[in-house]
DNA sequence: GCCAACGTTGGC
DNA sequence: GCCAACGTTGGC
């Protein structure tokens, strides 16, 4: 999953242990979220459109798909008219953190992997903000980032 | 700040 | 249903 770290970093998330991925306004990502994270899946947290593009950590899924509130708020930059309660449009998780590597794995290094070239994050044009990562990669990741 | 690539909107 | 115009994403 992907956030811009001037607006929701790693950093945030570990200081608050848990938060809502709120703000999802893109629908293919919301499928993902709706239909795929389930309880206890774990999460790859990448920093997007800043110095060093990176995966700084692991999160993991502590609550399913559920309405984002942020879109029956007025004040919020998120809002949309077009939701109701009733029939929500837009769906997000709970995450909690996990971990933030001790050396973040920049877009740079996952670009230079020969085995990584499978990565929704590397193909061309990818702007997808949550996607699927295979195990096969998911075991890649880790182990550059000191894990296993 | 630029711009390619993609997604959405809305007239027809 | 097509597609031009516009808006957004995000690396560089």
């Amino acid at each position: 999953m992907k956030s811009e770290p001037i607006t929701f970093s790693i950093s945030h998330l570990k200081k608050l242990k848990r938060s809502g991925w709120e703000g999802v306004r893109n629908y293919q990502a919301r499928n993902f979220m709706r239909d795929e994270m389930k309880k206890d899946d774990l999460v790859f947290f990448y920093h997007s459109n800043c110095d060093i593009p990176a995966i700084v950590g692991l999160m993991r899924v502590y609550k399913e798909s559920h309405p984002d509130p942020t879109q029956f708020e007025k004040e919020s930059e998120y809002y949309d008219p077009l939701a109701t309660k009733e029939n929500p449009r837009w769906f997000m998780v709970g995450l909690e953190f996990v971990v933030e590597f001790k050396e973040a794995i920049s877009l740079q290094q996952i670009k230079n992997q020969i085995d990584l070239q499978n990565l929704q994050l590397v193909k061309k044009g990818s702007r997808l903000s949550v996607h699927p990562v295979p195990d096969k990669e998911a075991k890649i990741i880790l182990k550059m980032a000191g894990l296993n």
